[in-house]
DNA sequence: CTGTTAGCGCTTTCAT
DNA sequence: ATGAAAGCGCTAACAG
């Protein structure tokens, strides 16, 4: 059994309540008990359990993450980012990873709801998301999403300009001459795959350049392997494409992969462009050209938005 | 207000109890009553509070996991599997980064003994963590070590073996024919470093080559910028060496930027391997041997240290 | 099978 | 400045 404030106050000579202002450093408190209670405290090796306090207080200095995938280095930036932010809060962070499944991440977030979280944070699997957000909501847990927006849940939201990275990216390589630009592609329900393919068409349709659609290749951009394989597909194509932009980091590294396998060379004989970063991946392999997003900032910023159907 | 067993149990027509029950899923209900209940719960939206659970079950479902750098590939993949096995038990992952910060770390341990964490998987920072792990023991919370000992605390531990480990991959450049080979170490409080260290002294002296002061070169191995100035003088000795064994990942990482510095390339001009895998990184920048361990499989397997003095 | 009582450890509220 | 009482939401332990 461990220690409560009831012993401490036995020990001290105070009531519970005493213990309990000191321990929360209430002014209240008069020098000469404030010390016998400290004393009482260290000896006893008193931890204040925070199940009870959150009981009674109704707020746990719990916050939950909740993230497709810890191992993408996307991903990881932005539980870092969150980790260090959180801590300044003196807030703690409930980790969770959906692996991009819908009724998993269902789950974690009635788990966040069930331990009375202070506020969820979450990269969610895509617009089908919706559905548990809202029940998340009405249980007054706040939210704000992460990277992606979702189609019919307004909410608070940190992410990057999709549309306008992928433009940048993209009209690169029409600078560097590049015409034959396929682009890897995912679930066009998140909403970040649908940006980015909004910028990859305008900047073709810019530089006059119709949108092949055998170079616009589908992938669940969360395994490497599944991208390396659609990829090797592209690659032996009678018209080969001469750069490829991928959606996301995972899928460049599918390319990279594909693109050895092939027995060809980036950036000789493709150029790859990604979104997001591979950290140090990218820090060894200089011949990627990444739209680094500032995914461990993304837990600092917030603004509003609409989440209406595009 | 959130919806409570008392107002479940009144919709329902039933007692506190046997909501209790049901949402448990004690078999002693019966079909009927149980049917209710479960429209009850599904009507008023009845989410459990955990809180309340824990504080009278005494055991709340939550494993604290602390590592020193989420970024760090190697941690990454290790929280990926701890996440993994917790899921499948329904726990769930409060994950601390103590940036190698022993004050940090000690907050943290204080933190799970306040959240009744029913337990703790924790990479120390290096042997000065044993007041704090003593402590969270003192307070019967179960302490599992990760891939580090701590002279003088005793625990269940899941490790590599480093010290064979660092043999191989010494042993491996003495193969290849290198004679003059560096090592870059970190503290010698961490386990790890020691470990290696001594696997790096085995494989030279079978090897009959003498350890050569200049060439043990100490680094924080935690930030690559540190390793990457550290080795950068390594490579200007007059008798510069031709292979380097990087304590980890991300010395490793330190030690290619500082070769790329200097305008030379690995493997040409020199020999670079490491202990624990940079994941993505290692999968496009093939010219690096690793000494991988199953960082993901780390959070199912457990034996005994015993934790004494070398 | 179901309900009652008591209490987990803390803090809110109201006294003093 | 300090304390007493009540209750947060749930479940053990005991009835019946």
């Amino acid at each position: 059994m461990a220690v409560t404030v009831s012993e401490v106050a036995k020990h001290a000579g105070v009531s519970p309540m005493t213990v309990s202002r000191v321990v929360n450093g209430s002014p209240r408190v008069s020098p000469a008990t404030r010390q016998r209670v400290e004393e009482a405290v260290a000896e006893l090796g008193y931890v204040p359990n925070r199940l009870a306090r959150g009981l009674t207080q109704r707020r746990t200095g719990v916050l939950g993450l909740i993230v497709p995938d810890i191992a993408n280095p996307f991903y990881t930036l932005l539980v870092s980012g969150v980790e260090k932010v959180a801590a300044r809060a003196s807030c703690h962070v409930l980790l969770c990873n959906t692996h991009g499944d819908l009724a998993r991440e269902r789950d974690y977030l009635e788990d966040m709801i069930a331990f009375r979280a202070d506020g969820v944070l979450i990269a969610p699997v895509s617009d089908q998301s919706r559905s548990s957000l809202r029940t998340l909501r009405q249980h007054k847990v706040p939210v704000v999403l992460i990277d992606r927006t979702v189609q019919g849940f307004e909410s608070d939201l940190v992410q990057g300009d999709s549309v306008a990275g992928a433009r940048r990216l993209v009209d690169h390589l029409i600078e560097l001459g590049h015409k034959r630009i396929a682009m890897i592609t995912e679930n066009p329900a998140v909403s970040t795959a649908r940006d980015r393919y909004q910028g990859y068409c305008d900047a073709l349709e810019a530089a006059g350049i119709a949108v092949n659609p055998d170079y616009v290749v589908p992938s669940n951009a969360i395994d490497p392997e599944h991208v390396r394989n659609a990829t090797r597909r592209l690659l032996n194509l009678p018209d080969r494409p001469s750069a490829v932009f991928a959606v996301n980091n995972v899928a460049a590294l599918g390319v990279a992969e594909a693109v050895r396998d092939e027995g060809l060379t980036i950036p000789d004989d493709l150029a790859l462009v990604c979104f997001d970063d591979l950290d140090y991946a990218s820090r060894l392999y200089p011949f990627l050209t990444v739209m680094a997003q500032p995914a461990e900032t993304f837990g600092t910023i917030t603004r509003r938005a609409t989440g209406r159907a595009p």
